[in-house]
DNA sequence: AGCATTCATCAATCGTATCTATGGCTTTTC
DNA sequence: GAAAAGCCATAGATACGATTGATGAATGCT
């Protein structure tokens, strides 16, 4: 294939007119240029330049190829400089996932001050429940994804934001602080992984609910409170992108779930990734930033 | 700035998925990918890819500049192909300089043949009388001219075509076959080469003649001749292109013009304009290419 | 006619692309 | 679980090619 060097050499004497002229444009030295026409004529096969006189002349073939090579070479150059937009964080896209009550909260926070920070970077969100949005990070489909967990997750760069702590909810008018309070009443189940942590933790208590109705929603939950048909669980983040006044909470400590900022990859990460994941560490409720040695889980990494 | 086999390489990741399935695309060691691709990544200063379990990822900037990649690969692909389509003559340009008389008789068949021949080149015409097509040529405005001349001609390669032979042109019942018989009479002169070629055959012959009229025309010319009005000299061609029948016309031997094909530069010349030199050799009226040793005159070089 | 300019050729040096061999890490398999 | 296989990065060696300075030939201007 044509040789890019070479097409910048030919596209000089085009523009300069001679040989001379072209070197001295490149800082060549003058047979470098003749050499590489000789080249570029011998590897094409076709004649490019004639001598006319005491200089050249490009040929038809020599003309048409010097107009490529400026557009093939300015192309090169807009390539370059698009890139280097990338790295100043002035171009490019980030693709966040997380969960529902982190995108009512903390998450548009952290989303508008990246925006204003860097209003050329293309932001996406997507909501998905933790299993979900690690598969998406995964698979590539999202750069970052905030999720919360109750174990470790391996084969991700993950980061601890802040510990999320469950509450006991109830109608205003029932009685008991502890889960056990509550072990013949009805019980409202969310998420499939949220119903398993309740199933586990009032294990402990000795109890098993009776688990009468189930939907992710903690709006339509606190609303089933309100009505008196029961009573649940919540995270402390799902109260707080929502508080019915009608029920009644009470924090269950020791219980709560650890919310992560989580990457694919290896370090060091993409400059848009890194600017997102440090605009959410500090838009979440408790940063732990302030400490030096603050958490860290990674599948097998730490990061410093 | 960006260099192309690198270009080339992040291309090939990203369309195969792994440095390993890249490098066997490319006929490349699986080492010399990686190489490359950390190369790259260090002259650009951005992160390209990031490993991820077994195998890499591209991040945004990596995408980006693969894709940037493909198309300026693709540029240069089409570039190789126009210029392959050049030199096999299915495309390309050539601009021909012709003086009026030629292009009223053999200049038109000789393009007939070419554009049959050719199709894909852009054929292009241009009337001027010797000089100016000179100065054409060496300006590089034309590729090819067909000129006339009395004298050599120096900076150019020019192959003789014809001996274009001179007649004399009087009205039908003006008797005298020789210059000298029409000493008295008033003369017509053509352009400025044609006339002061006409004072030196005169002079040649121990007069001056008397002119009255000027015009480059041939066909007025013959008009004013057909009309009593005085009486000229022209070359054959002139006569074959139109020939008033109310003249009489008489050779003067050994005082024609030289009819040549001229073209700038050194040899060899581009194919296009190679092919029409060819062509107007085969249909000028008598083409002397019979004989291996056929007359060339060259500035310095010579026709093989 | 002499001189300056321009381009091509030659030999030598330096940079760099590519290869083979090797090691670390992750994922899969028995 | 431990072993095996797959994938990528690093290190050192080799060879090709680009660049340079010096030289020569030809042209055009003064």
């Amino acid at each position: 294939m044509l040789d890019v060097t070479r097409l910048r050499v030919l596209a000089a004497v085009a523009r300069h007119g001679s040989v001379t002229a072209a070197a001295e444009a490149l800082h060549y030295a003058q047979p470098s240029v003749s050499h590489h026409l000789a080249r570029l004529e011998a590897e094409t096969g076709s004649r490019l330049v004639q001598r006319s006189g005491r200089g050249i002349r490009l040929t038809e073939a020599g003309r048409l190829l010097a107009d490529r090579a400026e557009e093939i070479l300015g192309r090169l150059d807009a390539a370059e400089e698009e890139l280097a937009a990338h790295a100043g964080l002035r171009a490019g896209r980030v693709r966040l996932a997380a969960f529902p009550s982190a995108l009512g909260t903390f998450v548009p926070v952290a989303a508008a001050a990246f925006d204003e920070a860097y209003p050329g970077i293309d932001l996406r969100f997507r909501e998905a429940e933790p299993p979900a949005a690690i598969d998406l990070l995964r698979r590539g489909e999202v750069d970052v994804a905030v999720i919360f967990t109750h174990e470790d997750v391996t084969g991700l760069r993950t980061e601890e934001l802040f510990e999320d702590e469950t509450y006991l909810v109830t109608p205003l008018d029932w009685a008991g602080d502890g889960l056990a309070d509550h072990r013949g009443r009805r019980w409202i189940g969310g998420c499939e992984r949220c119903r398993a942590e309740l199933l586990r933790a009032c294990a402990a208590e000795g109890f098993t609910p009776d688990i009468r109705f189930t939907t992710d929603d903690y709006v339509a939950v606190q609303q089933l409170v309100a009505r008196n048909l029961g009573v649940t669980t919540l995270p402390g983040l799902a109260l707080a992108a929502h508080r019915n006044e009608r029920v009644r909470v009470v924090p269950l400590p020791g219980r709560g779930r650890r919310v992560l900022v989580a990457v694919a990859g290896e370090a060091p990460d993409p400059p848009a990734t890194r600017a997102l994941t440090e605009m959410i560490r500090a838009s979440s409720p408790r940063p732990p930033a302030a400490e030096p040695g603050h958490r860290v889980t990674a599948g097998r990494a730490t990061l410093p």
